[in-house]
DNA sequence: GTATCTTGTCTTGTATACAAGAAGCGGTAT
DNA sequence: ATACCGCTTCTTGTATACAAGACAAGATAC
């Protein structure tokens, strides 16, 4: 059986924290998941085990497992974590021979349209599609996991966040200079302008991810998210 | 309680595998761990999920679960990994003020005698408090996991290839070229340093670690590790 | 003798029963 | 009125029972 009851609860109540279905801090209990997904307790606790270890969830002995917000710090951590890890890789990917270059050239062509016209949605799956591209070409599947955990954690703030157009636009200039050191093969140059790209969004979330905690947005009870999935 | 079975079981499973009690690629039960153990198969379960997740085990389904060998790959991925985030670290430290200084100069100092001697094992430990002493500056707790993860995983290997005399030297020698870096606060040449240094010690175990593999040392019994733990 | 099928036993995956602790509520004493 | 004690009812932690697949050995047909 490729897909367990395991696997399966722990894409669903992932998908149900990433979609923001409930608040950050909300407590609920294995019971409750275990009912909702139609299943018994074990393979929901080995799912929220591994949610846990990826700092998804705190489980409260005793008392609940509580649904982990991003504090500032974690973010911070987070970013600073990916900037050390996207340098170093697009640092170690220069040269790009002539087909690679042709290939990142076109990726960031595809991000253009998207930050002229404020279409967020688009311009960040082009975004991930670029800083992914340089990941997969290094060629390590251990810093490769490491960074779509990373992104996937992300996500559900991230979203949120760079929603606005003017986010987009210089999140393209950061773009745009990366690319200008990867032409000239530039390593200083590449690892200056990754970390410089990174640092902005992170003084960018900063900045932001209080409001949006504050807002508390997305109160929804756990029950509606349960519901509203494909079980 | 503080201490769950299941954070015993894991402590105890991982200590088993980091003293080298069986030879990797061995294949054992869920049942046997927890008769050794003298706990059910739940905690033990638990704790192997974790193990997995760190790369120590694999858990094959209706089979059992495999102790992981570090592979040539992983090793090498693991590696870089180390010297993306460890060189990251050490240039955001720079410039270090004047305490730093001195005592990352007390550091390395530490290491001289024993380089000089030969004596790897207390060398080992002072290069360890070495590498970690930028980790512990930068102020991550993220990175700071990450480094931990990766420093433990290596442990099983590094103490058995780094035994000669040679090899302490040369390391030795690249914290000397590190310093040098560090105590002119260039930034791009401490870099450089860091990963000639981890990329030394990864051509070093690459060339090393398949002969290692290949005698297969340490074939004793699951049973003589579990007995020899204090349970 | 050899190939194939059956069966037995071992494994993990899952469900459930039980134990122990933590929190909230209500009654009671002061 | 307020502080405190005990109980009830949640929670997770652990043990165990059962289900289902994988593998190997042995029987059987040829």
């Amino acid at each position: 059986m490729r897909g367990t009851k395991k696997e399966l609860a722990y894409e669903k109540i992932k998908a149900m924290f990433l979609d923001c279905r409930f608040s950050p801090g909300a407590m609920l209990s294995e019971n409750e998941i275990a009912r909702a997904l139609s299943m018994s307790r074990t393979p929901v606790r080995e799912a929220l085990q591994v949610l846990q270890n990826e700092g998804f969830v705190t489980v409260c002995p005793k008392q609940g497992v509580r649904f982990q917000g991003l504090s500032t710090t974690a973010l911070r951590e987070i970013l600073e974590l990916r900037a050390a890890v996207e340098g170093y890789v697009m640092a170690a990917c220069l040269p790009l021979n002539e087909r690679q270059l042709a290939e990142v050239e076109a990726l960031v062509e595809l991000q253009r349209p998207c930050s002229e016209s404020g279409d967020v949605e688009t311009y960040l799956v082009h975004d991930a599609a670029f800083h992914n591209y340089f990941v997969g070409l290094y060629g390590n599947s251990l810093i490769s996991a490491v960074v779509r955990s990373i992104a996937e954690r992300f996500r559900s703030v991230g979203l949120q966040i760079l929603r606005d157009a003017e986010s987009v636009r210089l999140s393209f200039q950061g773009h745009l200079a990366i690319m200008e050191a990867v032409r000239n093969a530039d390593v200083a140059a590449a690892l200056t302008a990754v970390h410089a790209h990174i640092n902005f969004g992170k003084s960018r979330l900063l900045s932001a991810v209080d409001s949006v905690n504050g807002e508390g947005l997305l109160r929804e009870r756990f029950e509606d998210a349960a519901r509203s999935l494909t079980l």
